[in-house]
RNA sequence: GCGGGAAUAGCUCAGCGGUAGAGCGCCAGCCUUCCAAGCUGGGGGUCGCGGGUUCGAAUCCCGUUUCCCGCUCCA
């Protein structure tokens, strides 16, 4: 059976990943908080997306700009224009329109002058046979009109204490504007030559019309930007150094989510036809994933050309060019832009990991995580609760670990319940002590201080010695698979085995 | 914004005019030497909110809020 959304949203509230915002008054739509887990789900996707766009690459660098930004910014951009058209709905059929084109396009008109044949007029003239204009729907001229309505995409704000227009502004909509009024800095600053990117990860805010779909659609959400600049008239390998950059962008992010867990089957390529394409794009393609409500978008990458930087450089009249030194010539770069949303890719990135299993005839949930996605790395477990030494030496095993990697204790349940709980929340591996470990004080016995190390995803285990936990981890976190050091550091035993 | 559905314990839901329930989960105790074991006990709900009808409302009526599905919309 496919993973329901409905199954996800409980597993993320029972297992403290996400909540819904303000619940205890009811809750705000669309809204959501990460809680603990989640916190660490969310910032995990962050750090490795930042990690491998930005610091492992030469040709990046980040940046972080406010949100609150200058609001000539989102003239120049487009978004006051083209945010915030009035819209009138016919309660009749239900279909949207533009309010300040209504009068010039053409209606459907039942006259009543010719006994309520019906007409369609072009144009925004009354009717030539009863001489009246339109009032009711222009489409199926029946309906009347709701009254106009501001359909504001953009969260208008004050900036300073007194609200007067002078201090107008928005939550930004996009991170992407941020990045294009700092290029001159950047460029000024990290003497960088074309191409290079600078990368954001931030908040955006956008009144949607239609929110919902638990994190998918959410009015508050954020983004990991990346604006590539490239030279247009560069050629790389026979092609405009843009159309080869963002095929090579295309690549990249496709290998990136692949590369964190999701399924090769789960993704698809999505170009935009000629008459989707926003104005200022040469082409957009959307990495699109198969959600537990159908394949949707997961990120664009578009090549927006010189648009912004062009508009920028008017409303702002400062010179936002490059000085090409082959060339001996300005050019404004050309930039293609990778967009994705956090909260997305983490909804991709748990649908995608969550298994139900049948193990002994009993269900098993999982959510195999990619360790480094893992909000819980480690949980260090007794097999025994009421024996003071087993309990003792967990402790210090999951101080010792939680120096380098998220550890947690846990002695409140019988093991195998304690194994479950640390399934469902993708914990990749767990360490338990027993007798032997610790040894039994009333009995006068030593312990042998070796631990079992089980692996979540086959449920194997391995022996090893304590002090030998930190290499073993190292190994196992820091990309080995669970096969390959389990086989070097000892017996390997399964559930079915042992 | 429109149409439809829903709202009762942390989760899944039953109850549909007469003292708020179950399963799971959670907590504690006993037990337990590796995969949701067992037993005992426990906490937890003014049944979304506000009105109304009634001797009496989780239950019927009206309003409202929120969520879900579909439509519309979507730089």
């Amino acid at each position: 059976m496919p993973l329901s959304m409905d199954t996800l949203v409980s597993l993320c509230k029972r297992r403290g990943f996400i909540f819904q915002s303000s619940e205890i008054y009811g809750g705000t739509g669309s809204c959501w908080d990460y809680g603990p887990l989640g916190v660490e789900l969310k910032n995990n996707i962050k750090r490795v997306w930042w990690r491998d766009h930005v610091q492992t690459r030469a040709d990046m660098v980040g940046l972080d700009a406010s949100i609150l930004m200058h609001a000539t910014v989102w003239k120049a951009s487009g978004h006051v224009d083209h945010f915030t058209d009035p819209m009138v709905d016919c309660r009749e059929c239900r279909r949207r329109f533009r309010a300040n084109t209504l009068d010039d396009t053409p209606w459907v008109h039942y006259c009543d002058a010719t006994k309520g044949n019906m007409f369609r007029i072009p144009g925004g003239g009354p009717c030539t046979h009863c001489g009246l204009p339109r009032t009711l729907c222009p489409d199926c001229g029946k309906g009347e009109l709701t009254p106009p309505r501001q359909f504001n995409l953009m969260f208008k704000t004050f900036m300073g204490p007194v609200a007067e227009d002078a201090a107008v502004t928005y939550l930004r909509p996009e991170t992407a504007q941020g990045i294009f009024v700092n290029f001159d800095n950047v460029l000024q600053s990290m003497r960088r030559k074309l191409p290079f990117g600078i990368a954001q990860i931030g908040k955006a805010f956008r009144n949607e019309i239609t929110p919902g779909n638990f994190i998918f659609r959410t009015r508050e959400f954020e983004q990991m930007e990346i604006e590539y600049f490239v030279n247009p008239h560069d050629s790389v390998g026979g092609r405009p150094a843009d159309e080869y950059w963002h095929e090579r962008w295309i690549d990249a992010c496709m290998g990136w989510f692949q590369r964190y867990g999701l399924q090769a089957g789960n993704l698809r390529l999505r170009e935009h036809e000629k008459d989707e394409l926003a104005h200022y794009a040469k082409r957009t393609a959307d990495i699109e994933y198969r959600f537990p409500i159908g394949w949707s978008e997961l990120m664009g990458i578009a090549n927006r050309t010189d648009f912004d930087l062009k508009q920028h450089a008017k409303w702002s009249g400062k010179t936002l060019t490059y000085f090409d030194e082959e060339r001996k010539e300005h050019v404004v770069p050309y930039v293609i832009e990778p967009s994705a949303g956090v909260d997305r890719a983490l909804l991709a990135f748990l649908a995608d990991a969550y298994r139900e299993e049948e193990v002994r005839g009993e269900k098993r949930v999982v959510l195999r995580l990619h360790p480094e996605l893992a909000p819980i790395k480690i949980a260090v477990l007794p097999l025994l609760k009421k024996r003071e030494e087993i309990v003792r030496t967990c402790q210090a095993i999951r101080e010792e670990l939680a120096r380098r990697w998220p550890a947690t204790y846990d002695d409140t349940a019988a093991i195998g319940r304690l194994y479950r709980r640390q399934d469902e929340v993708g914990t990749p591996f767990c360490v338990t002590v027993d007798v032997q470990t610790a040894g039994d004080s009333d009995k006068g016995e030593a312990g042998d201080g070796r631990v079992t190390i089980r692996d979540r995803d086959s449920m194997q285990q391995v022996r090893v010695p304590i002090g030998g936990l930190s290499a073993v981890f190292g190994d196992l976190l820091g990309g080995e698979t669970w096969s390959v050091v389990a086989g070097r550091v000892g017996v390997v035993t399964s559930m079915d085995g042992g």
